[in-house]
DNA sequence: GTGCACTTGCT
DNA sequence: GCAAGTGCA
């Protein structure tokens, strides 16, 4: 009889994964659970609060869904990833631990924490590390010169024929052992917690969305995602932030529902998964280039652009006071419920990127600050793609009109209406330009005057990438 | 080399 | 129509 310790990290369910598996095989040996805060981390990596309260609410269900299959779960917190090895050290000798197990987490600073994990363990407790958070290892979908994608395209493509020949199924729960497990209630982390309502913690809630999306909704996603009124998301993203859910539990859940819709690229099954390989894609992208992980842009030359280093700016931005009723209505839904419309994550950073001139990581790093689906690879590849500093070749010249964009998936303003109530008097047909109506109207609002005049802004950004992409160009002649 | 294609747009 | 390059097969 062994003892196998689990070492839990963004990977909180016991259905599908693959190291609680792995040390569950034989039935004799020992098996205890792992978590360990790192409050300090966290705020180095702007975790939200609300992101933490969620972590912590589904560490709880963990716990009982672990209990109840024999294994208890001890939690820590250990201030930053430097303290882990020596913490972890301290269990494995407490338990006469022989072996650790873990899902392997890619972002840098967790491949060398984990890295340094094994060679302090090594050789008294065996470590073994498995790839669980995405479809397929990073590294393992490749060009036919063996390298990584820069294009989602041709990416999907391979990432497709890999799940027609070597997609790895489903893992159940492992089954019951041993005796009877005493839980106690964890101790709230020493970091802010938020929660909020819409998204309930444990994997059955995870999973009953999963399935209601895939019977319900998912047909009609291509044609009814883009409206943030609609709601017709998946809202999945805060359980596989934090792995409660995982990206194979989507994909066979959507196969079952929509066996064949790799062959129907215009079905909302085939939209939905569109947006799992996007996070595939961002995923093996970071890890292809680790300058992603370090602040830095795809393109090179995009560390020219002399932005915007406007506080005011920003923090308008950043509270909804713009005056560009879908951004401000945006980031209230973001700042007041830790989520926001993905339609509108693309608004709101194209409009601080390309209307205010503002640097991308400063949206990116507030993102993060706010968000319950937080998640670095995801969030940064997209607003790298909105920043057009990143693979994908969206021109920099392609600039999002706030107003147009508006009008297009919120036309009536119902979604602009339930987060900016003093508009309630503007009619429809100004809702996208309320300060128009008003100075038609005469009649003052309670709401702030455009903070910049896009047609401006736009010309000014124009310039701006173009001065960074030919430097040379300036004042020669 | 050679041709095709490139998330979600805008004036 | 833009506008321009280059990843990929």
């Amino acid at each position: 009889m062994a003892t196998h310790l689990v070492w839990f990290r963004n990977d909180l369910r016991i259905t599908d994964n693959t190291a609680l598996t792995a040390a569950c095989q034989h039935p004799s040996d020992r098996v205890i659970a792992l978590y360990i805060a790192t409050p300090q981390q966290w705020h180095q990596h702007d975790m939200a609060a609300v992101q933490a309260g969620f972590i912590y609410a589904n560490l709880c269900t963990l716990q009982q869904s672990l209990a109840s299959i024999g294994i208890p779960l001890l939690v820590l917190e250990v201030n930053d990833f430097g303290g882990i090895a020596s913490a972890i050290t301290q269990v494995c000798q407490q338990h006469q631990v022989d072996a650790l197990f873990y899902n392997r987490q890619y972002p840098l600073n967790e491949r060398r924490r984990d890295q340094a994990v094994e060679q302090t363990l090594s050789p008294e407790v065996d470590c073994h590390g498995f790839d669980d958070a995405l479809l397929f290892p990073p590294m393992s979908i490749l060009t036919g010169k063996g390298e990584m994608y820069q294009i989602y395209t041709p990416f999907r493509h391979a990432l497709i024929h890999h799940l027609q020949t070597k997609l790895q199924p489903v893992l159940p729960a492992p089954k019951q052992r041993g005796g009877e497990v005493n839980t106690t209630d964890i101790p709230p982390f020493n970091y802010p917690l938020d929660s909020h309502d819409a998204f309930p913690a444990g994997e059955q809630p995870a999973l009953q969305r999963l399935r209601r999306f895939c019977r319900e909704n998912v047909m009609d996603y291509e044609r009814y995602r883009d409206i943030p009124a609609q709601d017709m998301t998946s809202r999945l993203s805060p359980y596989l932030a934090i792995g409660v859910l995982s990206v194979r539990q989507c994909y066979h859940r959507l196969l079952a529902e929509s066996a064949d819709f790799l062959l129907q690229p215009q079905s909302g099954a085939f939209a939905w998964f569109n947006e799992l390989a996007w996070r595939e894609f961002y995923h093996h992208l970071l890890v292809a280039w680790p300058k992603l992980s370090m602040n830095k842009p795809f393109i090179g030359w995009t560390e020219r652009i002399h932005w915007n280093p406007s506080h005011d700016d920003f923090q308008r931005w950043c509270d909804g006071e713009t005056g560009y009723p879908i951004v401000d209505a945006a980031m209230r839904q973001m700042n007041h419920t830790g989520w926001m419309h993905n339609r509108l994550r693309m608004i709101v950073a194209s409009f601080l990127v390309k209307d205010l001139l503002i640097d991308w990581r400063r949206g990116e790093h507030y993102f993060m600050s706010r968000l319950i689906d937080g998640d670095l690879a995801a969030n940064n590849g997209g607003w790298q793609w909105a920043a057009s500093t990143g693979t994908d070749a969206a021109p920099y010249f392609r600039i999002f009109n706030p107003t147009t964009q508006g009008k297009r998936f919120d036309p009536q303003g119902h979604f602009i209406r339930q987060w900016l109530p003093e508009l309630g008097d503007v009619p429809d047909k100004w809702i996208h330009t309320p300060h128009q109506w008003s100075e038609k109207q005469g009649k003052p609002i309670d709401y702030p005057t455009p903070i910049v005049d896009h047609a401006t802004a736009r010309i000014a950004t124009l310039v701006a990438f173009e001065q960074a992409r030919k430097p040379q160009a300036i004042g020669e002649d």
